[in-house]
DNA sequence: TTATAAAGCAAACAGTCGTTTGTTTTATTT
DNA sequence: AAATAAAACAAACGACTGTTTGCTTTATAA
C-alpha cells in the first residue's frame, strides 16, 4: 500500500500557515490580507485556521514573534564573531540588512506592519520591536566616540537608513545588502579615522 | 457677457474631503480606511464622495499630489536660501522633516502608504514619489565629497533616516525636527572638516 | 481493534466593503 | 421668476470580511 510520508502530527501545517502568512502580510500588508487568501495559499478552508489561532491578530503576533526571533539570532551570531566594536556593529549592521532582505517575509513583516495598524495587538508588538532595538543600543553605545556625540542619533540614523532599505533595494551584482550595510557605516565611520 | 470665473461653489468641500482623507490614511493606513470612515469625517453620505472622486484609488493619489506638492515647495524654498552646497542640504533636511512631522497629515502619507499597497495606482504614486526624490540627488550631487565617496549610498542613508523618524518621533523640549535633521547632518558631515 | 484527540471540512453568521443608481436639494445664471 | 447645473441624499447592489458552529476525517495510543 502507499503508505503517504507522514510525519509527526504534532506540528502538523502550522508551519505552512505561518510561511504563508509571512508572506502575505509583507507583500500587501495587514488589513488588505485576508484570512482566506492565508487558507487559499495552504490549501485549507478559512474556518479551519481558527484551530490554529484563535484571531487573525493572534497570527500576525505569531509571524513577528518568528521574525524577532529570526533577526536577533543572526545579528548576535554575527556580533560574536568580533571584538572590536567597530567591527561588531558592521557584523550586526550586515546580519540586520541579510535578514531583512534575504531571509524575507518574517523580518520584513516586523519592520513593514506598524503596530498601529493592529490595535489590539499593539502593545505586544511595541514589545517585540524594543526588545530587539535594544540589541543596537548597546553596540553604539560600545563605540569608541568622541565624547560629544550623540550616540542616540547615532543608532537612530544608522537603524533607520538600514529599515528604509527595503523600499528601495534591488539585488544585482554590484548591490548586496553586505554591500550596503557596509556602505553605510563608512561614511558614519570615516570620522573617526582622522 | 463676462466670462465669470466661477470660484464661487466650484471647490465647495473638496479640500475637507482631502484634509479627512489624509488624516484617515496616515492614523490607519489605505486599507484600513474605509470609504464610509471618509464619509462620516466629513459629514457626508458614502456615496456622495463618488461626486469628486472616482474611486478610492484616485482620492488617494490626490492626497499623494498635494504631499508631494507641499513637501517639495518647503524644501525648495529651503533650499533657495542658501548658497553653500552643505547648508543648502541642510536647510533641505530641515525642512525636508518639519515638513513630515509639523505639516503632518498630506506629506506623511506620502511616505506611509506604499505604493505596491495599491496596486491600481502604483504607477502614478512612483513617480510623483521619483520627482521628489530627484531633489536630494541634486543636493547630493553639489556637495564637495572625497572623490571615493559614495553619494548614492549618501542620499540613501540620510533620506532613509530622515524618513524613519516618523517611527520613533516625539516632539519635545529638545527633540524638534530641526535638531534632529541637524544631528543627522553632523553625524555625516564632521568627515568633511578635518 | 477500539478509543481518543488532533486537524480539517462544510456551511453559515452578521457585518462591512467599494460602488452605482435615481432622486432631491441647493446655489447660481438667465 | 424660471432654467440650469452642482452637490448631496437615500437606498441598495453583490462581493467580501473575520469568525463560529457542528460534523467528519485521520492518525496515534490503548
Amino acid at each position: 500500500m502507499a503508505q503517504t510520508l507522514r510525519v509527526s502530527r504534532s506540528d502538523s501545517r502550522l508551519p505552512q500557515i505561518l510561511d504563508e502568512a509571512a508572506r502575505l502580510f509583507r507583500e500587501k500588508g495587514y488589513a488588505a490580507t485576508s484570512m482566506r487568501d492565508i487558507a487559499a495559499a495552504v490549501d485549507m478552508l478559512p474556518g479551519s485556521l481558527y484551530y490554529h489561532f484563535a484571531a487573525k491578530e493572534d497570527l500576525l503576533v505569531a509571524v513577528y514573534e518568528e521574525g524577532v526571533r529570526l533577526i536577533s539570532e543572526k545579528v548576535r551570531a554575527a556580533i560574536s564573531r568580533h571584538e572590536e566594536p567597530w567591527q561588531k556593529l558592521e557584523a550586526a549592521a550586515v546580519a540586520h540588512l541579510e535578514a531583512l532582505l534575504k531571509t524575507g517575509d518574517y523580518a520584513l513583516v516586523v519592520i513593514r506592519v506598524l503596530p498601529q495598524d493592529v490595535p489590539k495587538a499593539a502593545a505586544r508588538l511595541v514589545k517585540l520591536r524594543d526588545s530587539y532595538d535594544r540589541l543596537f543600543a548597546e553596540l553604539v553605545a560600545a563605540l569608541p566616540l568622541p565624547p560629544e556625540t550623540d550616540r542616540q542619533s547615532f543608532r537612530l540614523l544608522l537603524l533607520g537608513a538600514l529599515n528604509w532599505s527595503q523600499h528601495w533595494f534591488r539585488e544585482s551584482g554590484r548591490n548586496s545588502p553586505r554591500s550596503i550595510a557596509r556602505s553605510f557605516l563608512r561614511l558614519l565611520r570615516e570620522e573617526q579615522k582622522t
